[in-house]
DNA sequence: ATGGTTGGGGTCCAA
């Protein structure tokens, strides 16, 4: 059996704890990263949770915005939110997964992000949402650089970021919208070059496949216009790169009753 | 070029 990651923009987890159980009986992810969990700690709902199989969590919540979370059937260990541009923002967990495959048990790092948006205006000089995206995206560089590059580990979330040219319905068109503009992209890269991480979801589907994990509320349409965008990732690093594995984007669930603007992306890791 | 929708918290901000 191989061990299944799941990470999902979920948009208010309350709202949709519903939606994660439909989910989780119908792939059985063993870790499951949200973002936008949109509740305090206290509200954050173990219990259902726990009724799916998850025993083990690693939470880091705000009240209304943003917030993160682990949930796993594996122990975690080692539990760690780091403050990413000292803003008080809950946009990062870190855990160790004690996995266990096969009787054979051995442990990897997982990180959950929720990168800023960065609002409207693709300027740093006159939008600080957008400096702020772009800092937090140096910062991530810095962190990981600063690691062992081999240490096998699992880097997943919304990064907010469609960095191919076939991660868009149109490069041209969204070259100076907020998520694919050069500036995003180039930091994004810088992440991923210098931290060592490899791509499993482009390794099985390669440009100039088209592969989406977002399609905005604002499209009534959304699934016939198809003007969709990769914004959410799962990469790996170290021995785990070389290790068999495969991806599903589960696109069905963005047509279910009030759905996320995102969907989940999958990781089989053997 | 413009405006379109959703969620949380509270009468607007973030996405």
């Amino acid at each position: 059996m191989p061990i299944r990651i799941a990470t999902w923009n979920i948009n208010s987890l309350r709202l949709r704890i519903e939606a994660v159980s439909r989910f989780e009986k119908a792939f059985r992810p063993d870790v499951f990263c949200f973002q936008e969990i949109k509740c305090r700690e206290a509200e954050f709902p173990y219990a259902a949770l726990k009724a799916m199989g998850y025993d083990h969590f690693a939470v880091n919540a705000q009240k209304g915005y943003h917030g993160v979370a682990i949930a796993s059937r594996f122990p975690l260990h080692d539990i760690e939110s780091r403050d990413f541009c000292d803003k008080g923002e809950a946009r990062h967990v870190s855990a160790t997964v004690q996995a266990e495959a096969k009787g054979n048990v051995s442990g990897f790092q997982i990180h959950n992000f929720y990168v800023p948006a960065g609002g409207d205006v693709a300027d740093p000089e006159t939008n600080p949402k957008f400096k702020h995206k772009l800092q937090f995206l140096e910062e991530m560089q810095r962190h990981f650089s600063d690691d062992a590059p081999s240490s096998h580990a699992i880097l997943v979330g919304d990064l907010n970021v469609a960095p191919l040219e076939n991660d868009v319905w149109s490069h041209k068109a969204l070259l100076s919208v907020v998520s694919h503009t050069p500036q995003e992209v180039e930091r994004l890269n810088a992440v991923f070059e210098s931290g060592g991480w490899t791509d499993p979801v482009r390794r099985q589907s390669p440009e100039p496949e088209r592969v989406y994990t977002w399609w905005s509320y604002r499209s009534p349409n959304w699934a016939l216009a198809n003007k969709g965008r990769r914004l959410d990732h799962i990469w790996i690093r170290g021995a785990l790169s070389m290790l068999p594995a495969e991806t599903q984007i589960v696109r069905e669930t963005r047509g279910w009753d009030r759905p996320s603007d995102h969907v989940p992306v999958l990781l089989d890791l053997r």
